[in-house]
DNA sequence: CAGAATCCATTTTGATACTG
DNA sequence: CAGTATCAAAATGGATTCTG
């Protein structure tokens, strides 16, 4: 692996996309509790802010990993959802979460 | 997925021992390079500053991804290479340089 | 060579109040 | 309800210099 590979390889672009204190945690959260509302999500999640859960939203909307679909009414409703490429995300992310229960055990 | 989910699961733990700008870049690395010398590595990753990688060296020591040989002599020569729980990442890592490597073709 | 110590710039996150 | 604006606080990373 010399420099080339480092700044072009897909390690770094999914990384690049996953950046953000909490993205994988949401996208977690929506692989296995589906689609939903922006508040609730917000409330599902302790201690984000609503900042920055909507900054990391957009950046995950703009990456193609969750879609936003705005429902018409009011009050206003918006519900994201993970986009086929955000599945994909869900079995690295379950390996993770699977080695994180069990590597202290080793 | 509850409050003490979110605090508590795998994921998180996980995610904490991977936290750090080039912290999976060096676990690839490792995993396809083995063994290295500290300075062999630092100049096998472009841009990290001796400072970070030694910081990100010493905090996977502390998690037991990384184990460090020290071999005796002037100049004074450590190696570093990935510990069997470091090695379980191998597969996680190499899933997502997968998905950044097609995920822009869906 | 491996590593520690400073100091500083930048990024990221969080709290809060506000709008249509 | 969804989303924006502002500002402060915190975490992170980088450049440089120094040492056994």
């Amino acid at each position: 692996m010399d420099y080339k590979d480092f700044e072009n390889c897909g390690l770094k672009k999914a990384l690049d996309m996953l950046s953000g204190k909490w993205k994988p945690m949401i996208l977690y959260f929506l692989f296995y509790q589906g689609e939903f509302r922006f508040n609730d999500l917000w409330r599902s999640i302790p201690r984000i802010s609503k900042k920055v859960l909507m900054e990391h939203l957009q950046e995950m909307v703009g990456n193609d990993l969750v879609i936003r679909r705005e429902v018409n009414g009011f009050p206003s409703e918006v519900r994201y959802a993970l986009s086929r490429k955000g599945k994909a995300l869900g079995p690295v992310l379950s390996a993770l979460d699977e080695f994180g229960n069990t590597s202290n055990l080793n």
